[in-house]
DNA sequence: CGCTTTTGACCTGCGC
DNA sequence: GCGCAGGTCAAAAGCG
């Protein structure tokens, strides 16, 4: 780390992080710590069509009619073990964001309520358990629902490319909760 | 040739 | 205890 770090992540730099030319970040909710029972979970409406609230953030509507198993953890812990989740919902054609990562599909299941199938990726790299859960926002198709479990023990190579170019921590802006690449390496080796 | 994607089966947890 | 739903695995196929 040789950044300052900043007390008030700003979301912007993630924006930057990623290539949104293409994208348009609506909302970014951080669920952070264990989901053991409760969860602190923090909404940014980015968007002036969201922060008008047309679409109310993130929690969808049903949220509080069915077991929400996107957002609360039905098996209480993650089998990754690490413990951190940031979902996002981008308005975008593609459903598979360029976030500087290397993703290796392992599963599409279509979701009870939604008519759009979730995709299943996990990072490409070597002993890196990080996940990420891409789906269609159901209700208006046009957004992508990403959740991203878990935390990078690497550094990607763009983001080593952004780190350069903007002198700044820029995942660690995203996520003071441990969204950290550079976490220590705790079981990654080579 | 190596890596990624696809896809059906299997496993596990939760609600009833 | 049973059924359902979500999540993961693994073999086969495809692609660069």
């Amino acid at each position: 780390m040789n950044g300052p770090q900043d007390p008030n992540p700003n979301n912007t730099r993630f924006e930057e992080m990623m290539d949104l030319s293409e994208f348009q970040l609506s909302d970014y909710l951080l669920l952070e710590g264990d989901f053991e029972g409760d969860f602190s979970a923090k909404t940014m409406a980015n968007s002036e069509e969201n922060s008008a609230g047309s679409s109310n953030g993130f929690a969808p509507p049903e949220a509080s009619e069915r077991r929400n198993s996107n957002i609360r953890c039905k098996r209480g812990k993650n089998k990754s073990g690490t413990g951190m989740r940031v979902a996002f919902r981008t308005k975008s054609e593609l459903e598979v964001m360029d976030d500087g990562f290397k993703w290796r599909k392992y599963g599409k299941k279509s979701v009870k309520n939604s008519p759009n199938p979730r995709n299943y990726y996990k990072c490409s790299s070597r002993g890196c358990l990080v996940k990420k859960r891409v789906e269609r926002d159901r209700d208006d198709s046009s957004y992508v629902m990403t959740t991203y479990e878990g935390v990078h023990n690497h550094e990607s190579p763009s983001l080593v490319y952004y780190n350069y170019k903007q002198m700044g921590p820029v995942v660690d802006a995203v996520a003071s909760g441990g969204w950290d690449p550079q976490a220590p390496p705790s079981h990654y080796s080579s």
